[in-house]
RNA sequence: GCCCAUGUGGCGGAAUUGGUAGACGCAGCAGACUCAAAAUCUGCCAUUCGCAAGGGUGUGAAGGUUCGAUUCCUUUCGUGGGCACCA
């Protein structure tokens, strides 16, 4: 009997399907354990082998704690607002709405192929009513909720206009307050509210007529067309997440990330601690005698203040139009202009320095010293206050700035500084610094922020890179608000009024006034009270709270029942990729914690442990055309040949070997009638070139052909094998025929080819238990730490060893069979049943290793002198040194390479290894 | 420019985290079975010197620590990814 693959899996897939064995019950008396994966976006190109690699290990680790007991819940749905969505609907006039629900059974059959365990009637679609409706619902509640400073959590609203009622605030009394217009309460409310709306800059078209993401202007035009594009101040929706900046922060403490997240989390949030320092200006323009002019700068070094040599001003503030003198005013407007210019991609990849003198000089507020005052594309308006001062002798940057413009430095280190580079070292004394001489950096940055503070010129100050996260798109597809403008006054629907559905509309060009598509139905916009919000929300907002959704699906009521989300908690492992670290991690981590704060749930970390998975690289083939013919010459002999290379189907070369006939075949036969020039042996040889995955340069490989080739088990188990989950790595699919035998050859252990039928019901020998606990042992454990390709290497070890044993006791492979379920869950399922079970194997009970079948008595030592092996000696393992060292002395091998010389010390480690010194 | 990751045979990778480098697989070579092919099985397979026995060298490169380094430290080069020049 062969091992027909696609029947087998066939007739699980329907079975399994028809008894519904993935159905999760929330049953509270289990113990559980939830795994998620990054849910997809349903792209138009269906999954590539990619796509999978983050699935399958999270599969095999699902039925891994299922094996073990737990109750487990693996869902999976679709991300499924986005643009490029839309962007296909303005192409092609097809609603996406229709797109998506096509893409989306696309995906679902693909990843049924591969035989992953998920319920899918707990799948969710961000873009269905039923499930944004409760997005929608979140966003009321973070609009109707402020950050309270002194208890560092989300509160209702209603708190705190009650507080103001009553004890009215820094700003405002009670009585002003109550005597407030309903819509300067409004103003007040909105800057407090976690969901909130300001003025902010925005990429604008004024040619296409849109707001632009930043992918997608390039080189200050945009992508699409290469119009101009500027920033354009624009009303848009915030969520205040800088109010949870040290929350998140924190919250990294408790969670199971990878280092490097963690620092990228960290890296994004920014936190520094340092001072505002005001200077004041000196020389001032004509005519503004009497106003005093400052400038505030955030520095972390204020230690280093004796130091400061200029300053620099972002070019985009106010203040440069105040203080640039009457000499210096056109390289001024000329500068600004040339920063106007760029873009921020450019400011941020350029190398050189540009900046120009304003002509103005700040004092240094300790000794009276002029510091001229600069502009420069280096400091940015957004950070800090948007001025620095500089410090060349201790800032990289500042002191290649100094150099360029030749400002002289001064030295507050000592000797550390050589005048060839910065030196930002802290641990030194201070010289040059009067009343800091000698302190290093701890102590002086004390005393001058508390002299700052003594002269009201500057205070203690944390400040944060992270920026409050916008949350308003002038698109389409995309959960609306549940908002209605009156009168300049944002009202909140109703939650009875809840979904506030997408409208359909047949045009997706944008609105009246940079709005989005919504704007254009003015039917829809326009109510009784007001007109409704056209913007739509960005794609996190559905998938900042998905897992909690999987818990309670179908849940009309709430969100989700607190009961159940008490029950499912956390998910206890993540998996995705690391190009989620900051944006959607972030914002699940943002929702999670308010939904907290506000009592919805009992958890405020999202995720307990995250698995990046690596990516999975194309890897190219090229074929070279000799230019202006039809002839190719293999990759071995294209520089006898001027060529253009170009890009050949992945699927129709074996390894580099080109298939000429199939290739002859490609594109409704473009290459026909091509010319081949071979190599030597007849072969034509393609390039590799290692790079994204994309349909554009044929390097994709889909999963279904693969399945459809060697099974999904074998798909299953290659994707595993190729490497580390974590490591990004080039797809190559040669490899798969390895793993294929490797299942085969367990088939044997089964069936014959010819005799049928070969498995028998005997006692299993201790060599045989030997070989099947050693299996255990290695399996559990490379699963535990996700090693799965070493676990996929432990199978084929064992399957090869109960081979060579001529091993078919079903004792013993039935045991196999459990431990291979997670990985290869179809032809586990088969033999298992072949060998008389009627149960499914899904809920068999994973074996448990016994120790003391593996209990070795002496270990084959290698034994080495300074250091090079020289011979193996078989030794007990009980053996104390002296006893050692007399055995291998006497060795033959051993005394040949001592030469007579007397070992000036033995090294013996028990169970590793001898080194002899000589 | 900055940050992170990574570098081991022809290829994907393994190495109990400081203890026999190259497990397992692919490819390749030789052989068995077969009329033949497929499938399967057996053996070889880092490199170099040697008929062999047996040596030398070898984990991007150069140093260092150690009885012993793919593993730890310093410097350096290459590749991949990210970025908001963050004061």
């Amino acid at each position: 009997m062969e091992y027909k693959f696609n029947e087998i899996e066939k007739k699980w897939q329907d079975k399994w399907k028809a008894d519904k064995v993935y159905k999760v019950e929330n049953n509270f008396n289990k113990p559980k354990y939830y795994v998620l994966d990054m849910f997809p976006y349903p792209s138009g190109a269906g999954l590539h082998v990619g796509h999978p690699l983050g699935y399958i290990a999270s599969d095999i680790y699902s039925r891994y704690k299922r094996l073990k007991g737990y109750n487990v819940l693996h869902p999976m749905g679709f991300d499924s607002f986005g643009l490029p969505a839309e962007q296909y609907a303005i192409e092609t006039g097809q609603h996406p709405a229709e797109t998506t629900k096509k893409n989306i059974a696309t995906f679902k059959a693909q990843l049924d192929k591969i035989g992953f365990c998920y319920d899918w009637e707990r799948e969710v679609q961000t873009s269905g009513p039923n499930y944004y409706r409760w997005t929608q619902w979140i966003f009321l509640q973070l609009f109707n909720s402020y950050f309270c400073d002194t208890c560092k959590k989300a509160l209702p609203i209603s708190e705190l206009i009650k507080k103001y009622e009553t004890k009215g605030s820094s700003e405002f009394t009670a009585d002003e307050w109550n005597n407030f217009s309903t819509a300067q309460k409004e103003e007040w409310l909105m800057q407090r509210r976690l969901a909130f709306s300001k003025y902010g800059e925005v990429n604008w078209c004024e040619v296409l007529g849109t707001v632009l993401a930043n992918d997608e202007v390039v080189n200050g035009v945009s992508e699409r067309g290469g119009h101009p594009v500027v920033k354009k101040k624009m009303r848009q929706w915030y969520l205040r997440i800088t109010a949870y900046a040290d929350r998140l922060l924190e919250g990294l403490e408790t969670v199971d990330f990878s280092d490097s997240m963690k620092e990228m989390q960290r890296n994004w949030i920014g936190k520094s601690e340092g001072a505002e320092i005001k200077f004041e200006i000196q020389n001032l323009l004509a005519g503004t005698q009497g106003s005093k002019f400052e400038i505030e700068v955030y520095t972390t070094r204020p230690d280093t203040i004796f130091g400061v040599d200029f300053m620099v001003v972002a070019p985009e503030l106010d203040l440069v139009q105040q203080i640039k003198t009457t000499d210096q005013t056109s390289a001024v407007d000329e500068y600004i202009a040339y920063v106007k210019s760029r873009s921020d991609v450019d400011r941020m990849a350029e190398k050189k320095i540009t900046g120009c003198f304003t002509g103005a000089y700040a004092v240094n507020p300790f000794n009276g010293k002029q510091i001229p005052v600069w502009i420069s594309e280096y400091v940015l308006a957004g950070y800090g206050t948007g001025a620095i001062m500089a410090v060349p002798c201790g800032d990289e940057r500042d002191f290649k700035f100094a150099q360029h413009f030749n400002i002289p430095i001064t030295n507050i280190i000592g000797k550390h500084f050589t005048g060839e580079e910065a030196n930002p070292i802290k641990e030194v004394p201070y010289s040059n610094s009067e009343f800091v001489n000698g302190m290093k950096y701890a102590e002086a940055a004390k005393v001058v922020i508390d002299k700052l503070e003594e002269k009201g010129i500057g205070k203690r100050k944390v400040n944060y890179r992270m920026r409050d996260a916008g949350f308003s798109r002038q698109r389409y597809w995309g959960e609306p608000f549940p908002i209605i403008w009156n009168d300049g006054v944002a009202v909140a629907l109703e939650e009875i009024d809840l979904p506030l559905e997408l409208p359909h509309v047949d045009k997706y060009g944008p609105g009246p006034e940079g709005e989005g598509p919504l704007g254009n139905l003015k039917d829809w916009v326009k109510v009784t009270n007001g007109l409704r919000e056209t913007s739509t929300m960005p794609g996190y907002a559905g998938s900042s709270w998905y897992f909690l959704r999987y818990m309670d699906p179908h849940n009309a009521t709430t969100f989700c029942d607190k009961k159940v989300s008490d029950y499912w908690n956390q998910v206890d492992l993540y998996v995705g990729g690391t190009e989620h670290a900051v944006g959607h991690l972030l914002y699940s981590r943002l929702w999670t914690k308010i939904l907290y704060d506000l009592g919805h749930i009992g958890f405020d970390e999202p995720f307990k442990k995250l698995l990046n998975q690596g990516m999975i690289q194309g890897s190219s083939r090229l074929a070279c055309r000799v230019r202006n013919s039809n002839k190719f010459v293999s990759y071995g002999l294209k520089n006898k040949y001027d060529v253009d290379e170009i890009y050949v189907d992945v699927n129709f070369v074996d390894g580099v070997e080109l298939d000429i006939s199939e290739f002859k075949k490609w594109k409704n036969g473009e290459y026909a009638n091509a010319e081949f020039i071979l190599e030597q042996d007849g072969k034509y040889i393609c390039g590799v070139e290692t790079e994204k995955m994309s349909k554009s340069k044929y390097n994709t490989v889909n999963p279904d052909v693969l399945c459809k080739k060697y099974g999904a088990d074998t798909f299953r188990m290659y994707e595993m094998f190729l490497g580390p989950v974590e490591a990004s790595k080039p797809w190559d699919t040669k490899g798969i025929e390895g793993v294929h035998r490797f299942l085969r050859k367990l088939w044997r252990l089964f069936n014959d080819d010819v005799k049928g039928k070969i498995w028998v019901d005997e006692k299993p020998t201790e060599a045989e238990l030997k070989i099947l606990h050693r299996t255990i042992k290695k399996i559990e454990e490379d699963t535990e730490k996700f090693s799965f390709n070493t676990a996929v290497s432990a199978f084929m070890i064992c399957v090869n060893d109960l081979a060579d044993a001529k091993c078919y006791k079903k004792e013993i492979l039935e045991k196999v069979l459990i431990l291979l379920v997670p990985y290869a869950p179809y032809i586990a399922e088969e033999l298992w049943h072949q060998v008389g079970n009627t149960t499914t194997i899904l809920d068999a009970q994973y074996p448990t290793f016994n120790p003391a079948l593996l209990v070795e008595s002496s270990k084959e030592y290698p034994v080495s002198i300074n250091g090079k092996v020289r011979t193996n000696i078989s030794l007990a393992l009980t053996l104390e040194q002296v006893e050692v060292e007399e055995i291998i002395l006497q060795n033959e091998i051993i005394q040949k390479w001592l030469e007579g010389k007397t070992p000036k010390k033995i090294i013996y480690v028990k169970n590793k290894m001898i080194n002899i010194v000589v």
